[in-house]
RNA sequence: GGAAGGGUGGCCGAGCGGUUUAAGGCACCGGUCUUGAAAACCGGCGUGGGUGCAAGCCCACCGUGGGUUCGAAUCCCACCCCUUCCGCCA
């Protein structure tokens, strides 16, 4: 959500920003919708002025028993009320205009943002690892499918496309996958593991920028709630309308939760595997900070999600994207790309966003300053620490062995009650 | 699902048609006192918006949205949320 003061101060910035997104320029509609309300406020407050004087004079009238006077005041006032129900709904219509063009325009890139129209023009930042020479390379769900222990025919039968079956070794694989990821932020990276509500209502959903304008991409269920497409949701609301002190800041939180998304604009996409799925596992990491820490804990939250690639010893390489591939409430966004020999590619397995003030206004989440009066809005950051589906993936091809077993990565054998290997 | 009680500034809490300009307290900030601190005392201290060069003036806000009234934190209606009890239940 923008701040139209700050539109009003800076609207070649604001157009600027805009444009490299690729987006048309707003700023002298937003300006003249914002006029068209301070025109209308300022006539009503006119009016709610003159009323609330007579108001008060009558009360005056009344307690000096001059009911003559009372009644001629009164007439007064009857006469001013006829002209303010179609000032008020002249503000209504102008906040609500401005409104529905501010909640659906995304945030702007940051300064450092390389420009660009889509993911073929993000930069790579850098990289780790070797990918291996394995001619032998099959894909995940070939492996998987080989184990019996990757179904997506079950799946389908009871759920339908994009969803699947983990059975015995991989189901706890994954599990471990999981395990592993929460308990390295949260004893080495100083991270509050929460465990929340994987339903939430419209407000929590605007508040992180899924709603009004992704309607589609989610998952809508009986009672007005919605299915989260992501743990950033319930873990950024954490602080949704409230006031923060300066010295509780930064805050951290992880968080191991299902995901579930509709895939509406996939359609076709990634449809062997279990890439791109409406139900997937992810371990989420969240920061609220001051705006002055938000860039050096977006490189920290970076830092902390490659630690689980790095320990899992999976090659990957680290992206920026450009302004066009950015998502919608993101100022700057990394993502960690996982080598996968099974395709001979890297595929996004994180992606870590500094999201500026943006959520915190639609949020209302502030914090206070020790020696400064009022409040500010906090910035929030989110990042995956990691998709735990895709990093199931990224094993299993980056682990097999010729002779079609997988190797249990170092890390995860004490999560699997020290298995060493699966098949074979 | 049924019943009752409740949502007031950063927090606690009074107010239940017009001396409310939302009492009082806590916290916070400034000052007096003190070697320093604490205590005590004095003063300040909500948010958003309109207007103005500014000092200021004005408007709105007591869970949300409607309504009644000349005037609503206060009365009415609907909804949301919280607490307690009952029922059901992993």
């Amino acid at each position: 959500m923008h701040d139209i003061r700050w539109i009003r101060d800076n609207p070649e910035l604001f157009d600027q920003g805009l444009a490299k997104r690729g987006l048309a320029p707003l700023s002298a509609r937003l300006i003249g919708l914002d006029d068209k309300r301070k025109d209308a406020v300022s006539a009503l407050q006119v009016a709610q002025e003159r009323r609330n004087a007579l108001s008060k004079e009558i009360g005056e009238a009344k307690r000096q028993k001059d009911e003559a006077r009372a009644q001629v005041l009164q007439a007064d006032v009857a006469r001013l009320k006829d002209t303010m129900p179609s000032l008020e709904q002249a503000e209504r219509e102008a906040l609500a205009d401005l409104d529905a063009i501010l909640v659906s325009t995304p945030n702007l890139p940051g300064a450092n943002v390389p420009v660009g129209a889509d993911e073929k023009d993000n930069v790579e930042r850098h990289k780790f690892g070797t990918p291996k020479d394995m001619p032998f390379a099959k894909q995940h769900f070939e492996l998987g499918e080989a184990f019996g222990l990757m179904d997506f025919e079950a799946a389908a039968r009871m759920s339908g496309a994009r969803f699947v079956i983990l059975r015995g070794q991989l189901a706890r694989m994954e599990r471990a996958l999981g395990q592993f990821m929460v308990d390295l932020h949260t004893n080495e990276h100083g991270y509050t593991e929460i465990a929340p509500p994987l339903l939430v209502r419209d407000e929590a959903m605007f508040g992180t920028a899924q709603l009004p304008k992704f309607r589609d991409d989610q998952f809508a269920v009986s009672g007005g709630m919605w299915l989260i497409p992501t743990a950033e949701v319930p873990l950024t609301n954490l602080v949704r309308e409230t006031v923060l002190s300066e010295e509780e800041l930064p805050l951290r939180f992880t968080g191991l939760t299902a995901c579930f998304r509709s895939e509406a604009g996939a359609a076709g996409r990634d449809t062997r595997g279990m890439l791109r799925q409406h139900q997937f596992m992810k371990c989420e990491l969240v920061s609220i900070t001051t705006p002055e820490t938000s860039a050096t804990e977006h490189e920290r939250m970076l830092a902390c999600a490659e630690t689980v690639l790095k320990r899992l010893d999976v090659p990957y390489r680290v992206m920026t994207l450009c302004s066009g591939d950015m998502g919608f409430g993101a100022m700057k966004t990394y993502d960690i790309e996982a080598w996968l020999p099974g395709q001979k590619t890297y595929r996004e397995i994180s992606s870590c966003s500094v999201c500026g003030d943006f959520q915190a206004r639609r949020m209302n989440a502030r914090y206070r300053l020790k020696d400064e009066k009022g409040t500010r809005f906090v910035h929030t950051l989110n990042g995956s620490g990691i998709a735990v589906g895709r990093a199931l993936i990224a094993v299993l091809e980056n682990y097999q062995n010729e002779d079609g077993s997988v190797t249990v990565p170092e890390v995860l054998r004490p999560y699997m009650g020290g298995m060493t290997r699966i098949g074979g």
